[in-house]
RNA sequence: UCCCCGAUAGCUCAAUGGUAGAGCGAGCGGCUGUUAACCGCUAGGUUCUAGGUUCGAGUCCUAGUCGGGGAGCCA
């Protein structure tokens, strides 16, 4: 008797086998002739196999027909092909054994109708749904491809720390780390001038790391310190943004991907990029062809057709410059006017990639007051070599730049942004000993899914959402 | 954080200020291979919380909690 996952049984090639499969109940429906027919999932794979329960089988009446929505049970039986349509095969049972009983009174989750919104208050219990089982299939697809593509073109997977002494960039709020206890903490000693003449903070000598520490906001200061030593790095790993922004684009803890390249210029990033997304997309329809199926019928009906385009087309490259000139001259009414110097609006990224000129674009070349103190200052003095990756249907999907190499430059920019540069030395030193031109960029794993499945609210691709106010599970 | 909307049976939703309902799910019965099976019957409610207006509040008012959409921030 073989093993056989859900997906192996409900293929051609395991007919005539006698068979042990094992899963949940997603259905029990009961025929005119006195037996009953099982779903059997195990979460292998999108489809289930029915499984023919007999009026013969001891357990029948006792079990078998008390059996519906969210049971476990082990099934014996000789695979055969299937005569009714649906299915390849079938798997008439010698055995049932039920190991767990779902109260069917109490059991939340249903054949029919579910919301996400009430699904997310059961996230112990959503991954046994279909439309959850497809997004954790994907979302590993999409792990395995991250991996495999850097891996075949000779990256190294780089850890960056999660916990950071580094407030860097700025790139929003960040999470405390402290073992302090907050209802005691040390202060510093009053400032000279005596009582009232001054804010007492607290005294972060005395906490674990002797200073303030932080969870990450990006990795990439870290993952630029192996890229100029062993060339082409990547990061994968979760990121933490502590800002009270409540949309179905951000999470508290979400995980982000960082390559960065030594000896790699702007057009060099952009065409990496460029061929990262494309193989994650043909991965993903190439893997979980099942799964992506699903998501074009029940979640968005323009999701394969959206995705083919990408894959066909070649992205365009186009400077923000010139991007401001396009938006200005569109007539269109936008809340919020155009002018050379402003940071994009997401009306603007969704009108140039969706309407205007309705493919992935990349915009470059952005006003340098508006972009971080790293990013690499062109000939003009006004701009620099950052780039943002918009694709249709869900906005700016990857940010990045090419890397300030020159010493005078970037000590001059972080100057210029008010940054305590005795906090950067060692960043300094990357350009003061060998400095490299390189480049890399951010994708973050969460919005890459949502583009990929059609799925509207970044709580629902992530296992156990972080939002404000919400930790649960 | 700001603006708008919502909360009624296990789930999805109805209900002019006047007796709280339906579909699905569940239980029981029926039906000779079903595919979100089908047919009949039954059970199932602190209408989010706390106040207020009213003869009377699911419905109107105030505050709060939670959720959704949009904006900002960004990945």
């Amino acid at each position: 008797m073989d093993k056989l996952t859900v997906a192996q049984a409900r293929l051609e090639s395991a007919i005539g086998k006698i068979v042990l499969l094992q899963g949940w109940v997603r259905t029990r429906r009961d025929s005119k002739g006195g037996f009953s027919f099982l779903e059997l999932n195990d979460g292998s794979c999108q489809g289930n196999v029915q499984v023919i329960a007999e009026a013969a089988l001891p357990n029948y009446e006792s079990e078998v027909k008390k059996l519906h929505t969210g049971c476990s049970v082990s099934v014996e039986g000789l695979v055969k092909a299937s005569p009714a349509k649906g299915q390849a095969t079938e798997v008439p049972a010698t055995k049932i054994t039920v190991h767990g009983w779902a109260d069917a009174d109490a059991y939340p989750i249903q054949k029919k109708g579910a919301t996400f919104e009430f699904l997310r208050t059961i996230s112990h219990l959503r991954p046994r749904t279909n439309t959850f089982g497809a997004i954790a299939r994907v979302r590993n697809c999409v792990c395995k491809s991250i991996h495999d593509f850097f891996q075949e073109q000779g990256f190294l997977y780089v850890h960056t720390p999660i916990i950071t002494a580094s407030d860097c960039e700025g790139a929003g709020e960040l999470f405390k780390v402290t073992t302090l206890d907050l209802a005691k903490a040390p202060l510093l000693p009053s400032p000279p001038g005596g009582e009232g003449s001054g804010v007492r903070g607290i005294d972060f000598h005395q906490d674990f790391f002797a200073k303030p520490a932080f969870l990450t906001v990006s990795g990439q200061l870290q993952a630029e310190i192996f890229a100029c030593a062993l060339g082409k790095v990547y990061t994968f790993g979760p990121t933490f943004r502590a800002e009270n922004s409540n949309t179905p684009r951000h999470l508290a803890e979400f995980w982000m991907i960082e390559p960065e390249m030594a000896f790699y210029d702007l057009d060099d990033n952009m065409s990496l990029a460029e061929a990262f997304i494309k193989r994650i997309i043909k991965d993903a329809l190439d893997r979980c062809p099942d799964d992506m199926k699903f998501f074009q019928e029940r979640i968005d009906k323009e999701i394969l057709a959206r995705l083919d385009g990408i894959l066909k087309s070649d992205f365009l490259r186009v400077p923000y410059t010139e991007a401001i000139d396009i938006l200005q001259k569109s007539g269109q009414a936008f809340e919020f006017p155009v002018k050379w110097g402003m940071d994009l609006q997401t009306e603007h990224e969704r009108f140039l990639t969706e309407t205007h000129f309705k493919k992935p674009t990349i915009l470059f070349d952005y006003p340098r007051a508006i972009k971080p103190f790293y990013m690499r200052v062109n000939d003009d003095g006004k701009t620099v070599r950052a780039m943002d990756v918009l694709v249709p249907g869900v906005g700016e999907i990857i940010g990045g730049s090419q890397r300030e190499e020159r010493f005078d430059v970037l000590e001059g920019n972080m100057k210029e942004k008010g940054l305590n540069l005795a906090h950067y030395q060692w960043y300094l030193d990357l350009r003061r000993y060998g400095t490299v031109p390189h480049s890399g960029f951010g994708l973050g794993l969460e919005r890459t899914l949502l583009f990929l499945t059609g799925m509207a609210n970044i709580r629902d691709v992530i296992p156990f959402p972080r939002t404000p106010g919400n930790a649960e599970f």
